[in-house]
RNA sequence: GGCUGGAUGGCAGAGUGGUUAUGCAGCGGACUGCAACUCCGUGUACGCCGGUUCGAUUCCGACUCCAGCCUCCA
């Protein structure tokens, strides 16, 4: 198996620490706020990467951690009028929906940075032992970047080519411009925790770097993230653990690509994002997370309105094969190809694919070939289609798509429908009826009514189904 | 300015030194009362200029453009 490493920014194969075994972290949200479609991104890439390695045979531990302590959460909770914690329960709850909604399974944990402020101080102390960091007079304490020689070697960047680039207000307590806080001295009010240096919290960087230890050890196979963490805070967890613990802090670094609106990123600070829940009112999630597992994981998307509803006709083209089919052949929950008279070169290239760098996009290629090979079975050789069915969806399962029942998919497009259920059944009835009678031109002028209001009908041998495509938003 | 990536058919999006990605849309045919669904068929796509090669979209170099990071951001 082959995965780009950022680090060395070349694809390499993958060889876990501990054979069998993966131990994964990544860096999860600060909560201050609802999830945007850029953490659907970070959050839904590293599922459908822990789905693969679980389906591939591996033991994998996913730890995904919370920031539940920070300036934009003291800030927020403050204009809220609100407590820090009642703030960032709300959000942690809220976060959770989300991801479940998006078919996101939890992580196996999520350490939230003011459960390990024992540790944080810990490490610390460490560096400050090591020289490697300073407590400040006004109580902050420092990383002393220049002390640590690789400094910049995940960014390929020269600390002596950055500090021209320091615009920042340089703090006066630093030794040097490049210098970032490890722990910050709180001001009176301030939620605060004791420390050697005084109350205080905990900075950003260093919380990572000790969660990420505590719950997998000081060398691990995978650390992942969004694409703009890299620098500093990937750097600068990388300067921090490894000046403490004198060992490589991690194998593999993966970052996802960014979602992007009109060309530009999708963030917080630009103020041009999508949060999760607001699109999952108009839009299926499943339709979302199809989006996102359609191109690689690293490469940018660029959404636009039009994006879901192409997401959701390639979508109904695996609904309408599986609609109606019975599925039989090998469990479903193992995950085991098993014994099944299913050409096995589905499987084969759909592991290609993922074996490569985690190819979604050439997978789901596979996934399209199974379920024209269905709706051909389904016509020609019906013996074969429930083995096909279940091959498809056993596939799909591990992208985390196509676990739906595909008439409720159909029939579940975008928004509320125009009609209930019974209505649009008696409008079904009365059309057969006129059809029986011959009278084509009502109905066909019922076929147009429903259509006219998203409603499309299929006619088949076992009679009339519909699907609900609302044009657009 | 420094450092990363990227530029593929109408759109989205993989990939490859010579032979089908895939989906949507389009076109022709089959099925259908007509449609929808589905099936069959159908597209001389690979930013620009050089180089290497028998042959390059794929390798190398220059160029143009786009995006990201260098400041909190997934």
């Amino acid at each position: 198996m082959q995965i780009y490493n950022t680090l060395t920014r070349r694809k390499e194969t993958f060889t876990p620490i501990e054979p069998g075994r993966v131990r994964m972290y990544v860096c999860g949200m600060t909560v201050y706020d609802y999830c945007h479609l850029g953490h659907a991104r970070v959050m839904v890439a590293f599922d459908v990467i822990t789905r693969y390695l679980r389906a591939r045979g591996y033991d994998v531990t996913y730890v995904r951690n919370i920031t539940d302590i920070d300036d934009k959460i003291l800030k927020r909770a403050e204009e809220n009028g609100e407590t820090i914690e009642s703030l960032t329960d709300r959000m942690i709850d809220a976060m959770h929906e989300d991801e479940g909604r998006l078919g996101v399974l939890r992580p196996d944990a999520e350490p939230r940075a003011t459960q390990h402020v024992d540790e944080i101080v810990t490490m610390i102390q460490t560096l400050i032992d090591k020289d490697y960091a300073y407590a400040a007079t006004n109580g902050d304490v420092y990383y002393r970047v220049r002390k640590f020689a690789d400094y910049g070697k995940l960014n390929n960047r020269d600390p002596d080519d950055m500090r021209a680039g320091a615009r920042v207000d340089v703090e006066e307590h630093k030794e040097d411009p490049l210098d970032f806080v490890l722990w910050k001295a709180a001001k009176p009010g301030e939620a605060d925790w004791l420390s050697p240096w005084g109350p205080g919290r905990p900075g950003w960087h260093i919380e990572c770097s000790a969660m990420s230890t505590c719950c997998l050890g000081e060398t691990f196979d995978i650390h992942g993230g969004g694409p703009d963490l890299t620098f500093p805070h990937h750097e600068n967890e990388i300067a921090q653990s490894e000046a403490a613990t004198g060992k490589p802090y991690v194998n593999t670094w993966m970052h996802a690509g960014a979602v992007r609106v009109q060309h530009e990123k999708m963030s917080k600070s630009l103020g041009n994002f999508f949060t999760i829940r607001e699109v999952l009112e108009h839009h299926d999630p499943e339709v979302v997370r199809y989006l996102l597992v359609a191109s690689h994981y690293r490469s940018p998307i660029n959404y636009a309105p039009d994006s879901l509803a192409d997401a959701r006709k390639s979508l109904e083209r695996f609904y309408n094969a599986l609609e109606g089919q019975a599925l039989e052949g090998p469990a479903l929950d193992d995950g085991e190809p098993g014994e099944t008279s299913v050409d096995p070169s589905f499987d084969r290239r759909f592991t290609e694919a993922m074996d490569d760098d985690f190819n979604t996009a050439g997978a789901m290629s596979v996934l399209f070939d199974l379920a024209r090979e269905l709706n051909r079975a389904r016509k020609e050789s019906p013996d074969d289609a429930p083995a096909l069915a279940a091959e498809l969806k056993r596939l799909g399962n591990v992208l985390g798509l196509l676990q739906q029942d595909p008439t409720t998919f159909l029939k579940g497009g975008a928004g509320e429908l125009p009609l209930s259920d019974a209505e649009i059944e008696a409008k079904i009835t009365e059309r057969a009826e006129a059809k029986k009678a011959r009278d084509f031109a009502r109905a066909d002028a019922i076929r147009d009514e429903l259509a006219a209001l998203g409603i499309v009908l299929k006619d088949s041998r076992e009679g009339t189904t519909w699907v609900f495509e609302a044009p657009g938003d």
